[in-house]
DNA sequence: CTGTCATCTCAAAGCGTTTTCAAATCTGCC
DNA sequence: GGCAGATTTGAAAACGCTTTGAGATGACAG
């Protein structure tokens, strides 16, 4: 059924169906009424392609993944981001389209579906320094918002980030206040932007209370599960270890507690541990007390507003960019102890 | 820059730069030549859009989720398995559309995809017993694939799936030849098909060894990392706990594990487990003997199988139904030991 | 030189919408 | 009854591509 056959049945041009199922007011309410109820009788829906082809718009945004996890975008915490993007699409009547191509392929990816208008919008994960992404999304005229930001670009765009740097220079001070003074930082790989950020924030924290930070307990890398567990190890087993450990991801933070496992330590008493924890929904631990003491942000709240912060820059195209600093909250859990006296 | 544009610029109609540009073979191999050069000078890509209208196809397959992740699908698994369907995606030009749907309105869903014409085809995730979504696709003449299989349904349909039962019951031979009596399995949701399937292996391999299956050691739940730890804390402070766990998810073994510890148990020493692997990108723990003994096999490949099999399902829409049966491996590795002499 | 065939090219008709512009119909008022 | 103005409707032109059916052109044989 299509818009000629519908209005061919109600005895009515094109125009006149088309304007009653798209709400415009020239209608008179009675055929209106008429139109609708016919439509629904006849599972009427419109074409999206002939759709997008008469209004230019194709709603839908697109979602560029490079294949390879090495920039940590196939990972369990792009589920839930994509879980609350979605929620959002669906909601505003969107697609959501993902598009995974070669690492090397990203930007060839976002040209290609500005060309082929395939997309109305896109939104770039896991953004590095300087990432050359945001000027070409400029330069195309492709309305994008960032997850994250990329520090080092002197230009205006919409992004949505957690304050990373606040978030960990805070766990850090706990630490300290905890009387850890060796603290081991387990970091993302440093190209990435926010795990900058956060190593910024730990230095911060100890310089300000005079401690000079120890380039060998900074370790970074792909934050996988094994990441976690030979770092712990590898420092564990130097010969003044760290007493506690700042990790950047909840999956490093299990290969940190089996390392620790391992090593027959008691995590919370011997070492302490504290996880950045992007709540993802099939790692919450219920009501009681969390496992983990952790920096605490919804990664799937964050993809529910950075979809809608691109929704109304698609539809008001003129009003300039929005940014939003989403604060962590700090668990106590139960990795985290005074520092053991030695 | 679009078709009439290019024709424009090289004095040609545009049928015979469309013809050019889609390989027909009743253009002069110069003018292609010509053609070419031009459209990448141009960077002229087609308009989707309008190719899909006028070819009435989209290129692009859906996959319909639901929001919540009571069935298990967004989830860790999920990244995956889109991360590999992904891959077979861009390399035959097909782009991927996910709905984010409420829980109720997957198959509303379905029916909005294919009367509006926005995919050639759909991936069914999750499937439970007799469901209903797959004599409605095949009802809607929408091309899909199923990744799994629903039992019940007396229906020819392609889907891929791994051996569960098969799996499940050489984990718990395993299990049986180390000298464990009292198996506890830990199981996805009971409507799950796969979960249905691993119970069945799980059964037959007690029955086969005359061991009358205990209900009370048979624990089904969504497949959160809480449900293992709560699910062993429970089994484990019985009068007769179990000596070894068969678990679904890597996750929630990750839950038991957490939950041996609490009691002070070691794995593969006082307690074994085997769960199910499903070689996650970021899970992987290198060279060395895996944490986990588990049964094992690639959602991330599976993802990329199923994709193929559904765009040459859309080629040749007369080919019977195909169907894939995965065998999982087994890998052993530190969680399983003979079981304890008491 | 003509007719035949193969090769190459094109104008125009779709595909299913939206939207512009014009026309028809109604309303109220003198 | 006639007319201005408001209200409703409709015919046709876009949107950018593919594809059909037919027309040029050139080569070659008779």
């Amino acid at each position: 059924m299509n818009l000629k056959e519908l209005s061919a049945k109600l005895n009515l041009s094109q125009t006149t169906v088309s304007r009653a199922l798209n709400g415009y007011p020239e209608v008179k309410e009675e055929t209106r009424r008429r139109v609708l109820d016919a439509a629904e009788r006849y599972n009427y829906l419109p074409n999206a392609r002939a759709k997008g082809l008469a209004t230019g718009r194709s709603h839908a945004i697109g979602h560029v993944i490079p294949i390879s996890s090495k920039h940590e975008m196939v990972n369990p915490i792009f589920g839930d981001f994509i879980a609350g993007a979605g929620e959002t699409y669906s909601k505003c009547g969107y697609e959501m389209l993902i598009s995974v191509v070669e690492d090397d392929q990203a930007e060839e990816a976002y040209r290609s579906l500005k060309r082929r208008a395939v997309v109305d919008g896109v939104i770039v994960h896991g953004p590095r320094k300087d990432d050359p992404r945001i000027p070409l999304l400029q330069d195309l005229d492709l309305p994008f918002v960032v997850h994250g930001r990329a520090s080092g670009l002197a230009l205006d765009y919409s992004w949505l980030d957690v304050n990373n740097r606040r978030s960990f220079q805070r766990a850090t001070e706990f630490l300290l206040d905890l009387g850890h003074r060796r603290i081991a930082l387990l970091n993302g790989l440093e190209a990435m932007d926010f795990a900058s950020r956060r190593r910024a924030g730990y230095e911060r924290a100890l310089a300000d209370r005079g401690i000079n930070p120890d380039p060998g307990l900074e370790i970074s890398g792909e934050m996988t599960e094994a990441m976690g567990y030979r770092g712990a190890l590898d420092l564990l087993d130097r010969a003044m270890p760290p007493t506690a450990f700042l990790v950047s991801s909840m999956i490093s933070a299990l290969g940190v507690r089996r390392a620790l496992e391992d090593r027959g330590l008691r995590m919370g008493a011997d070492v302490s541990v504290i996880t950045h924890d992007d709540a993802l929904s099939y790692f919450t631990t219920g009501a009681d007390v969390p496992l983990f003491t952790s920096t605490r942000s919804s990664v799937r709240d964050a993809g529910r507003q950075v979809a809608q912060m691109l929704i109304d820059g698609i539809n008001t195209p003129d009003a300039p960019p929005q940014q939003v600093l989403l604060e962590a909250e700090l668990m106590v859990g139960r990795s985290t102890g005074p520092a053991p006296t030695d």
